[in-house]
DNA sequence: TTAGGTGCAAAACCTTTGCCATCCC
DNA sequence: GGGATGGCAAAGGTTTTGCACCTAA
């Protein structure tokens, strides 16, 4: 049965009354400020959690290595949920949304990168959505 | 002076010779293969020397630390390249995008993240785009 | 009462780096 | 020859985990 938990509850508290993308590590300094006991391993735990059921979303579209491509032109890749693998997406990269983009927020956009999300044809067929090759 | 060595060129073929989006790790092993006694440190070297002068790019959008987010609703990111802070960027998340790629690549599609890069306004003034803050 | 959560510290993990030997130009 | 690279191993930094204690329900 899930617990709220004074820890938990700063953590997100922390989380939602900022909109700089913070670290582990920031959260950390943070509540440790008001709860000083707090272990960072404790940090990790809930922002997991937080995570996994919805009320926060990891920002790096990181997995657990890095991945090099080989062709250095700038394209779409999709990230398979279930077994990790990352395709090409082939199609034209829109350029002019980094123009859009850049006019309405004043930001000098080089390029964008995107990735797609959800489940290769392999993994639809092996019908495990859950698991993680 | 830039120097061709056995290493590096094994290293741009092994890139060059697969489309699985390898990571170091996985290079190693292909290369050791052949080249018993190369280092995984030299693969790291070279995969970021093969980055940098643009003959391979890196696919994960990682920085340094693991970022959270608060809102967990789908939205854009713009990460600054020299000040490496991320902000929002407001808009609609193209959910047709969703489908017309799902359609032509016959994955199945959850959502997909973007993120834009370049310069935020701040730094754009400071006038240095080389530096990292 | 008791399962879930915390704190602490060690471990695990990927990546970078220092140093000296080696190799390319 | 001499500077760029490589090999090796140790260091570095982030994230995870094992375990004993604690605490919310």
């Amino acid at each position: 049965m899930i617990r709220r938990t004074r820890q938990r509850e700063a953590i997100l508290a922390a989380l939602r009354a900022t909109d700089s993308h913070p670290t582990a590590d920031w959260i950390y300094d943070q509540i440790r400020r008001v709860m000083p006991t707090i272990s960072l391993g404790t940090v990790y735990r809930n922002l997991r959690f937080l995570c996994e059921c919805g009320k926060a979303q990891e920002i790096d579209m990181t997995g657990a290595h890095t991945r090099f491509d080989g062709n250095p032109e700038n394209h779409y890749h999709f990230r398979c949920d279930n077994c990790g693998r990352v395709f090409d997406v082939g199609g034209v990269v829109d350029k002019e949304l980094d123009e859009r983009v850049a006019r309405e927020t004043g930001f000098q956009i080089s390029h964008h990168r995107l990735e797609f999300r959800g489940l290769c044809r392999g993994c639809q067929r092996a019908g495990n959505p859950e698991g993680r090759a």
